[in-house]
DNA sequence: ACATGTGAACTGCTTCACAGCG
DNA sequence: CGCTGTGAAGCAGTTCACATGT
């Protein structure tokens, strides 16, 4: 199969959002125009975005509404449950822990790890939080699927260390620092600065 | 002048915080080659980025740190002060509020806003919660150049429509739900979601 | 008649390679 | 000589337009 462009994912997405919003409303067919619409793209795109995984819709008639959320949600890897886990219960960890929105789309929060002694064994929402010291070997023991990093970033290259030398796959970090992973490890970053300086940038040089 | 890809705006983003890193270790030189392996990406690319908007550095010799440090913050648009007011004072909204990394980078948080009685009056961190209903006003006596929008997505639409309607220009949204504004409204929206499944994505189709 | 699926055209970002200049 | 700055080439993602199937 052709690589799929990241574009493409994060479209697909947003697709399957507005499937289970409308499906949720009871509508039962939609149409690449309707996606395009909701989603701010064209029709063209809508299609060919989904032409990459196979023929989902029907000539003349559109999509079916459950069908292609089903396939959306096998083409993203949502079939199955994902165990996640947060690393830092700091101010964001902490939020994100007790963030409901994550259940919603089939991850389960398994842990929120930190290092200080005063946090640890207590609960952030309903998670318990684990002793930082543990981690690798809970990863090694295939607990946690996807790692959520919310640590301050001088720490940040040392816990990635740590968990991809125990098998990590997948990291969303929240650091504001450049990471290194290995080729095999999934990494994305989020980062506030970079998203606030993308809007000042905007601002600044919106009329030349 | 010509458009600038997002994707450039971003990479420059990265290019200034290892400048500031190495300046405050007291480097005073740099080369595209430096800074291209720290940000992950090419020699080649770094010097057509910053070519957009001129000639910072010195052929044969590299680039001054401190210069381009500072023609980067000016293209970012961060040679002022921005006055970001928060949209939604629950676990993400106030996790952000107490968020130390946005003052480094010359961002104040001017405010944060909630509907619920009981949270107005009082603190987050410095941070005093205000009344949501004054929103419109405060932001049409121009309090706040940046919105940080950490409502529920039901109510995140109302929200936009009256925050553009008082004249805002640039908004952040946290909120899991696709949103509309005019075009010469800067919208950027950070998607948990999105990211996981991006992640869950790339984990199950690895090897295709 | 209508909306999908898709090769072809197009646009734009990235990489290459080298001229230019300290 | 070394590293920048930049046209030109290459490649990837998007848009177009129409054949196809219902």
């Amino acid at each position: 199969m052709k690589r799929i462009a990241e574009s493409t994912v994060r479209r697909l997405s947003i697709y399957l959002g507005f499937l289970e919003e409308i499906g949720a409303e009871g509508v039962l067919t939609t149409s690449s125009d309707d996606l395009a619409r909701l989603g701010g793209t064209t029709s063209a795109q809508v299609r060919k975005d989904l032409s990459f995984f196979g023929s989902f819709g029907k000539r003349g008639l559109g999509y079916s509404v459950p069908e292609l959320s089903s396939h959306l949600r096998e083409i993203l890897g949502l079939a199955r449950k994902w165990h996640i886990c947060i690393v830092g219960a700091g101010n964001i960890g902490c939020a994100l822990a007790r963030y409901a929105g994550f259940a919603e789309r089939g991850f389960m929060i398994t842990g929120i790890y930190d290092s200080d002694p005063d946090r640890i064994g207590g609960r952030v929402g309903r998670v318990l939080v684990r002793d930082s010291a543990s981690l690798e070997a809970d990863i090694a023991a295939g607990e946690h699927d996807i790692v959520v990093l919310t640590v301050p970033p001088e720490n940040a290259q040392d816990i990635v260390d740590r968990i991809v030398g125990a098998g990590i796959k997948a990291i969303l970090s929240f650091a504001a620092t450049q990471l290194a992973v290995p080729a095999d490890v999934e990494l994305r970053t989020v980062n506030m600065a970079m998203e606030l300086e993308a809007l000042t940038f905007a601002l600044t040089n919106r009329d030349r």
